[in-house]
DNA sequence: TTATCTATTGCAATTATTCGCAATAAGGAA
DNA sequence: TTCCTTATTGCGAATAATTGCAATAGATAA
Protein backbone atom coordinates (compact mmCIF):
# COMPACT_ATOMS: atom_id res chain seq x y z
CA UNK A 1 0.00 0.00 0.00
CA UNK A 2 1.13 3.50 -0.71
CA UNK A 3 2.88 5.23 2.13
CA UNK A 4 0.32 8.00 2.41
CA UNK A 5 -2.55 5.52 2.49
CA UNK A 6 -0.94 3.77 5.42
CA UNK A 7 -0.81 7.05 7.29
CA UNK A 8 -4.39 7.97 6.47
CA UNK A 9 -5.70 4.57 7.53
CA UNK A 10 -3.68 4.82 10.66
CA UNK A 11 -5.30 8.16 11.44
CA UNK A 12 -8.77 6.83 10.74
CA UNK A 13 -8.11 3.88 13.03
CA UNK A 14 -7.15 6.29 15.78
CA UNK A 15 -10.42 8.13 15.46
CA UNK A 16 -9.27 11.11 13.42
CA UNK A 17 -11.47 12.31 10.61
CA UNK A 18 -10.03 12.28 7.14
CA UNK A 19 -10.69 15.60 5.48
CA UNK A 20 -9.58 16.61 1.99
CA UNK A 21 -7.14 19.02 3.62
CA UNK A 22 -5.51 16.31 5.70
CA UNK A 23 -5.41 13.99 2.75
CA UNK A 24 -3.60 16.56 0.68
CA UNK A 25 -1.14 17.45 3.41
CA UNK A 26 -0.27 13.84 4.08
CA UNK A 27 0.17 13.15 0.38
CA UNK A 28 2.42 16.14 -0.01
CA UNK A 29 4.82 15.31 2.79
CA UNK A 30 4.69 11.59 2.12
CA UNK A 31 5.75 12.04 -1.47
CA UNK A 32 8.47 14.52 -0.73
CA UNK A 33 11.94 13.19 -0.19
CA UNK A 34 13.03 16.17 1.83
CA UNK A 35 11.80 18.38 4.62
CA UNK A 36 9.10 20.89 3.83
CA UNK A 37 8.19 24.06 5.63
CA UNK A 38 4.58 24.85 6.49
CA UNK A 39 4.71 27.61 3.92
CA UNK A 40 5.89 25.22 1.21
CA UNK A 41 3.11 22.76 1.93
CA UNK A 42 0.66 25.64 1.87
CA UNK A 43 1.91 26.90 -1.49
CA UNK A 44 1.73 23.41 -2.95
CA UNK A 45 -1.81 23.05 -1.71
CA UNK A 46 -2.97 26.40 -3.05
CA UNK A 47 -2.14 25.30 -6.58
CA UNK A 48 -4.76 22.58 -6.31
CA UNK A 49 -7.57 23.94 -4.19
CA UNK A 50 -9.02 27.02 -2.57
CA UNK A 51 -9.91 25.18 0.60
CA UNK A 52 -6.73 25.86 2.49
CA UNK A 53 -5.46 27.84 5.35
CA UNK A 54 -2.01 28.04 6.83
CA UNK A 55 -3.40 27.42 10.31
CA UNK A 56 -4.73 24.08 9.15
CA UNK A 57 -1.27 23.10 7.96
CA UNK A 58 0.25 23.91 11.31
CA UNK A 59 -2.48 22.11 13.21
CA UNK A 60 -2.31 19.05 11.02
CA UNK A 61 1.46 18.85 11.26
CA UNK A 62 1.30 19.24 15.02
CA UNK A 63 -1.19 16.38 15.14
CA UNK A 64 0.88 14.15 12.86
CA UNK A 65 3.94 14.78 15.00
CA UNK A 66 2.07 13.92 18.17
CA UNK A 67 0.99 10.68 16.57
CA UNK A 68 4.52 9.95 15.50
CA UNK A 69 3.55 9.94 11.82
CA UNK A 70 5.65 12.96 10.95
CA UNK A 71 8.67 14.73 12.29
CA UNK A 72 9.42 18.31 12.95
CA UNK A 73 12.90 19.74 12.87
CA UNK A 74 14.08 23.08 14.12
CA UNK A 75 17.02 24.07 11.97
CA UNK A 76 17.56 27.51 13.49
CA UNK A 77 16.98 30.84 11.77
CA UNK A 78 13.28 30.29 12.10
CA UNK A 79 13.44 27.36 9.74
CA UNK A 80 11.12 24.57 10.75
CA UNK A 81 10.83 21.55 8.53
CA UNK A 82 8.43 18.63 8.43
CA UNK A 83 8.81 15.16 6.94
CA UNK A 84 7.26 11.72 7.21
CA UNK A 85 9.00 8.57 8.23
CA UNK A 86 9.18 7.79 4.53
CA UNK A 87 12.19 10.03 4.61
CA UNK A 88 13.96 7.03 6.13
CA UNK A 89 15.61 6.69 9.53
CA UNK A 90 18.58 8.96 9.92
CA UNK A 91 20.12 11.61 12.08
CA UNK A 92 20.40 15.28 11.14
CA UNK A 93 23.79 16.69 11.91
CA UNK A 94 23.13 20.43 11.81
CA UNK A 95 26.06 22.83 11.74
CA UNK A 96 25.31 25.63 14.16
CA UNK A 97 27.52 27.96 12.15
CA UNK A 98 26.75 27.50 8.47
CA UNK A 99 23.46 25.61 9.05
CA UNK A 100 24.43 22.83 6.68
CA UNK A 101 22.58 19.59 7.36
CA UNK A 102 24.26 16.21 6.99
CA UNK A 103 21.98 13.19 6.91
CA UNK A 104 23.87 10.68 8.97
CA UNK A 105 23.52 6.97 9.36
CA UNK A 106 21.58 6.04 12.52
CA UNK A 107 24.60 3.90 13.41
CA UNK A 108 24.70 2.55 16.92
CA UNK A 109 21.77 4.59 18.12
CA UNK A 110 19.66 1.52 18.81
CA UNK A 111 21.71 0.77 21.87
CA UNK A 112 20.98 4.16 23.33
CA UNK A 113 17.32 3.74 22.52
CA UNK A 114 17.15 0.54 24.53
CA UNK A 115 18.97 2.21 27.37
CA UNK A 116 16.28 4.89 27.53
CA UNK A 117 13.49 2.34 27.51
CA UNK A 118 15.10 0.40 30.33
CA UNK A 119 15.97 3.44 32.44
CA UNK A 120 13.07 5.80 31.84
CA UNK A 121 10.43 3.80 29.98
CA UNK A 122 10.85 6.36 27.20
CA UNK A 123 10.41 5.15 23.63
CA UNK A 124 12.37 7.52 21.43
CA UNK A 125 11.78 8.17 17.76
CA UNK A 126 15.26 7.13 16.79
CA UNK A 127 14.57 7.57 13.12
CA UNK A 128 14.60 11.31 13.30
CA UNK A 129 16.97 13.10 15.59
CA UNK A 130 18.75 16.41 15.16
CA UNK A 131 22.14 17.03 16.62
CA UNK A 132 23.75 20.44 16.54
CA UNK A 133 27.47 20.93 16.27
CA UNK A 134 30.20 22.06 13.91
CA UNK A 135 30.84 20.68 10.46
CA UNK A 136 34.38 20.07 9.24
CA UNK A 137 34.69 23.40 7.42
CA UNK A 138 33.42 25.49 10.33
CA UNK A 139 35.77 23.90 12.82
CA UNK A 140 38.69 25.98 11.59
CA UNK B 1 36.14 31.66 37.62
CA UNK B 2 32.43 32.18 37.51
CA UNK B 3 30.70 30.45 34.68
CA UNK B 4 29.38 33.64 33.13
CA UNK B 5 32.82 35.25 33.21
CA UNK B 6 34.23 32.32 31.27
CA UNK B 7 31.61 32.86 28.62
CA UNK B 8 32.16 36.61 28.44
CA UNK B 9 35.93 36.21 28.19
CA UNK B 10 35.43 33.62 25.53
CA UNK B 11 33.30 36.04 23.55
CA UNK B 12 35.83 38.84 23.92
CA UNK B 13 38.58 36.53 22.76
CA UNK B 14 36.58 35.74 19.66
CA UNK B 15 36.26 39.41 18.82
CA UNK B 16 32.77 40.08 20.07
CA UNK B 17 32.08 43.30 21.94
CA UNK B 18 30.84 42.99 25.46
CA UNK B 19 27.85 45.24 25.93
CA UNK B 20 25.84 45.63 29.14
CA UNK B 21 22.98 43.86 27.38
CA UNK B 22 25.09 40.84 26.54
CA UNK B 23 26.55 40.78 29.99
CA UNK B 24 23.12 40.69 31.55
CA UNK B 25 21.80 38.04 29.18
CA UNK B 26 24.77 35.78 29.76
CA UNK B 27 24.50 36.21 33.51
CA UNK B 28 20.84 35.40 33.45
CA UNK B 29 21.07 32.17 31.52
CA UNK B 30 24.30 31.12 33.17
CA UNK B 31 22.78 31.37 36.62
CA UNK B 32 19.58 29.63 35.73
CA UNK B 33 19.42 25.92 36.26
CA UNK B 34 16.68 25.43 33.71
CA UNK B 35 15.78 26.53 30.22
CA UNK B 36 14.53 30.06 29.73
CA UNK B 37 12.43 31.47 26.94
CA UNK B 38 13.38 34.71 25.20
CA UNK B 39 10.39 36.33 26.89
CA UNK B 40 11.54 35.20 30.32
CA UNK B 41 15.02 36.58 29.81
CA UNK B 42 13.49 39.82 28.58
CA UNK B 43 11.22 40.12 31.62
CA UNK B 44 14.12 39.46 33.96
CA UNK B 45 16.16 42.13 32.20
CA UNK B 46 13.42 44.73 32.31
CA UNK B 47 13.38 44.62 36.08
CA UNK B 48 16.94 45.89 36.10
CA UNK B 49 17.31 48.26 33.20
CA UNK B 50 15.50 50.19 30.52
CA UNK B 51 18.10 49.39 27.91
CA UNK B 52 16.51 46.29 26.56
CA UNK B 53 14.77 45.03 23.53
CA UNK B 54 13.40 41.61 22.75
CA UNK B 55 15.17 41.59 19.39
CA UNK B 56 18.48 41.92 21.18
CA UNK B 57 17.69 38.86 23.26
CA UNK B 58 16.96 36.82 20.16
CA UNK B 59 20.06 38.07 18.39
CA UNK B 60 22.32 37.44 21.36
CA UNK B 61 20.95 33.97 21.92
CA UNK B 62 21.39 33.16 18.25
CA UNK B 63 24.99 34.30 18.46
CA UNK B 64 25.68 32.31 21.64
CA UNK B 65 24.21 29.21 20.02
CA UNK B 66 26.38 29.64 16.96
CA UNK B 67 29.40 29.90 19.19
CA UNK B 68 28.36 26.80 21.08
CA UNK B 69 28.06 28.73 24.34
CA UNK B 70 24.33 28.21 24.67
CA UNK B 71 21.75 25.78 23.46
CA UNK B 72 18.37 26.20 21.97
CA UNK B 73 15.65 23.64 22.29
CA UNK B 74 12.44 23.42 20.37
CA UNK B 75 9.92 21.70 22.60
CA UNK B 76 6.93 22.07 20.28
CA UNK B 77 3.87 24.23 20.89
CA UNK B 78 5.93 27.28 20.13
CA UNK B 79 8.05 26.72 23.20
CA UNK B 80 11.68 27.52 22.57
CA UNK B 81 14.09 27.40 25.46
CA UNK B 82 17.67 28.50 25.92
CA UNK B 83 20.32 27.36 28.37
CA UNK B 84 24.08 27.40 28.82
CA UNK B 85 26.34 24.43 29.12
CA UNK B 86 26.25 25.04 32.85
CA UNK B 87 23.03 23.16 32.71
CA UNK B 88 25.23 20.09 32.43
CA UNK B 89 25.52 17.53 29.68
CA UNK B 90 22.34 15.59 29.23
CA UNK B 91 19.75 14.52 26.74
CA UNK B 92 16.21 15.85 26.61
CA UNK B 93 13.70 13.10 26.13
CA UNK B 94 10.62 15.02 25.03
CA UNK B 95 7.25 13.28 24.96
CA UNK B 96 5.54 14.26 21.74
CA UNK B 97 2.16 13.70 23.37
CA UNK B 98 2.19 15.26 26.83
CA UNK B 99 5.34 17.37 26.20
CA UNK B 100 6.97 16.20 29.40
CA UNK B 101 10.75 16.51 29.33
CA UNK B 102 13.00 13.92 30.97
CA UNK B 103 16.61 14.93 31.49
CA UNK B 104 18.46 11.75 30.65
CA UNK B 105 21.98 10.64 31.28
CA UNK B 106 24.20 11.11 28.21
CA UNK B 107 25.03 7.42 28.58
CA UNK B 108 26.83 5.83 25.67
CA UNK B 109 26.46 8.83 23.40
CA UNK B 110 30.21 9.41 23.25
CA UNK B 111 30.59 6.40 20.98
CA UNK B 112 28.16 7.87 18.49
CA UNK B 113 29.92 11.19 18.68
CA UNK B 114 33.20 9.64 17.68
CA UNK B 115 31.50 7.79 14.88
CA UNK B 116 30.28 11.10 13.46
CA UNK B 117 33.70 12.68 13.68
CA UNK B 118 35.28 9.74 11.89
CA UNK B 119 32.64 9.46 9.20
CA UNK B 120 31.63 13.04 8.52
CA UNK B 121 34.13 15.20 10.35
CA UNK B 122 31.17 16.54 12.32
CA UNK B 123 31.75 17.52 15.94
CA UNK B 124 28.41 17.26 17.68
CA UNK B 125 27.37 19.09 20.85
CA UNK B 126 26.66 15.90 22.69
CA UNK B 127 25.85 17.72 25.88
CA UNK B 128 22.55 18.99 24.65
CA UNK B 129 20.41 16.84 22.43
CA UNK B 130 16.65 16.55 22.21
CA UNK B 131 14.98 13.31 21.30
CA UNK B 132 11.26 13.12 20.69
CA UNK B 133 9.23 10.05 21.52
CA UNK B 134 6.65 8.71 23.92
CA UNK B 135 6.94 8.64 27.68
CA UNK B 136 5.79 5.62 29.64
CA UNK B 137 2.36 7.04 30.47
CA UNK B 138 1.57 8.08 26.91
CA UNK B 139 2.48 4.70 25.46
CA UNK B 140 -0.81 3.20 26.57
C1' DT C 1 -30.17 7.96 2.81
C1' DT C 2 -30.86 11.23 6.51
C1' DA C 3 -30.11 13.09 10.97
C1' DT C 4 -26.95 13.83 14.74
C1' DC C 5 -22.82 14.66 17.10
C1' DT C 6 -18.71 16.93 17.44
C1' DA C 7 -14.03 17.06 15.27
C1' DT C 8 -12.11 20.12 12.05
C1' DT C 9 -11.78 24.22 9.27
C1' DG C 10 -11.36 29.18 8.09
C1' DC C 11 -10.92 33.54 9.61
C1' DA C 12 -9.23 37.09 12.43
C1' DA C 13 -6.62 38.28 16.29
C1' DT C 14 -2.51 37.26 19.04
C1' DT C 15 1.91 36.01 19.98
C1' DA C 16 6.69 34.69 18.59
C1' DT C 17 10.62 35.55 15.81
C1' DT C 18 13.29 37.86 12.37
C1' DC C 19 14.90 41.77 9.50
C1' DG C 20 16.36 46.60 7.75
C1' DC C 21 18.31 50.67 8.96
C1' DA C 22 19.78 54.76 11.38
C1' DA C 23 21.77 55.94 15.89
C1' DT C 24 24.86 54.50 19.45
C1' DA C 25 28.78 52.92 21.83
C1' DA C 26 32.74 49.20 22.53
C1' DG C 27 37.49 48.57 21.78
C1' DG C 28 41.77 49.65 19.62
C1' DA C 29 45.00 53.31 17.95
C1' DA C 30 47.00 57.72 18.52
C1' DT D 1 42.20 60.63 27.21
C1' DT D 2 40.27 61.43 22.59
C1' DC D 3 39.25 59.88 18.09
C1' DC D 4 37.87 56.40 14.77
C1' DT D 5 36.00 52.32 13.01
C1' DT D 6 32.31 49.39 12.78
C1' DA D 7 29.81 45.94 15.66
C1' DT D 8 25.66 46.25 18.18
C1' DT D 9 21.38 48.18 19.68
C1' DG D 10 16.62 49.88 19.41
C1' DC D 11 12.87 50.69 16.83
C1' DG D 12 9.38 49.67 13.65
C1' DA D 13 7.93 46.72 10.14
C1' DA D 14 7.70 42.09 8.21
C1' DT D 15 7.22 37.34 8.71
C1' DA D 16 6.25 32.97 11.19
C1' DA D 17 3.52 30.33 14.29
C1' DT D 18 -0.35 29.81 17.40
C1' DT D 19 -5.01 30.39 19.31
C1' DG D 20 -10.28 31.32 20.01
C1' DC D 21 -14.51 30.82 18.12
C1' DA D 22 -18.37 30.36 15.04
C1' DA D 23 -19.43 27.82 10.83
C1' DT D 24 -18.80 23.53 8.35
C1' DA D 25 -18.66 18.85 7.25
C1' DG D 26 -16.81 13.75 8.42
C1' DA D 27 -18.41 9.48 10.47
C1' DT D 28 -21.62 6.67 12.80
C1' DA D 29 -26.23 5.12 13.80
C1' DA D 30 -30.93 4.88 12.54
Amino acid sequence: MAHCQVILDSLRARGYRITPQREFIVQTIAHSDHHLSAEQIYAEMQQHTQATNIATIYRTMEMLCEEGLAYRTDLGEGRTGYATYNHGPHIHLVCRKCKTVIDADPGSLDLLGEEWIAKYGFKGDLGHISVFGLCQTCQG
